[in-house]
DNA sequence: AACATTCATCGTAATATTGCGATAGATATT
DNA sequence: AATATCTATCGCAATATTACGATGAATGTT
């Protein structure tokens, strides 16, 4: 069906999928680590740096904007990206948790 | 198109979201959280925790298991599953990573 | 005002994902 | 051997994702 049944996953688990959902693609992972390593705002050559079109890029933006993990500030004819840091740790806090859940448990098993 | 260009990527971009692509997902989500939880195999119940079918329970588990995260034992007629321990770890190590990218930059920006 | 530049959106094609009924395979149990 | 139980696979339908050309919207430049 390609549709999610979210209704019968808590709201933590949906959280989760959807915060990893957006890491699911290489562009956009490659996008975060270029906006980390420029450690301010990108104006434009994004589309230069990763190796796609400009509307595909676009997109990517979008969803990361979405989900709040970059923000977007027009500078005259061109828009600069950077990290919106809240959100960040906010995102981290939420993943670090549920990588983390192998401390408590022991795995005794098999 | 629905095809990712992982070939313009490098590997670390396409390892990081070939991770976060399978918690993309609350069934795979939850599946782990409960794998956890229960602190051993889980043989069977799977099907009865999450409430999705049976076929599609099995299909979450072959993309968990294709990743190495879940290892699979034939106990008789039902099969017991858990958690990869050392796989977990070894993903952690690339996620928590690719997670504290913020500490590094400091983010002056906007 | 006309043009250039930059980014967003639209439309579309190709592929992937999700979900499940039906069925097959494997191992007990009787 | 026949039956029951549990899981995997097949096949399909519905929806989502990815990518990009074409176009539109906004601002800057001449």
């Amino acid at each position: 069906m390609g549709l999610s049944k979210t209704e019968i996953f808590t709201d933590e688990q949906n959280l989760i999928s959807t915060f990893a959902k957006v890491f699911g693609h290489p562009a956009r992972v490659a996008i975060l680590q270029h906006l980390f390593k420029i450690n301010s705002c990108v104006c434009g050559d994004l589309v230069n740096e990763i190796g796609l079109a400009q509307p595909t890029i676009s997109q990517h933006l979008k969803e990361l904007k979405y989900l709040g993990l970059i923000k977007g500030n027009v500078e005259g004819t061109s828009v600069c990206y950077c990290i919106n840091n809240d959100k960040w740790t906010e995102m981290k806090e939420v993943m670090t948790e549920f990588l983390n859940q192998d401390i408590i448990s022991k795995g005794a098993c098999c």
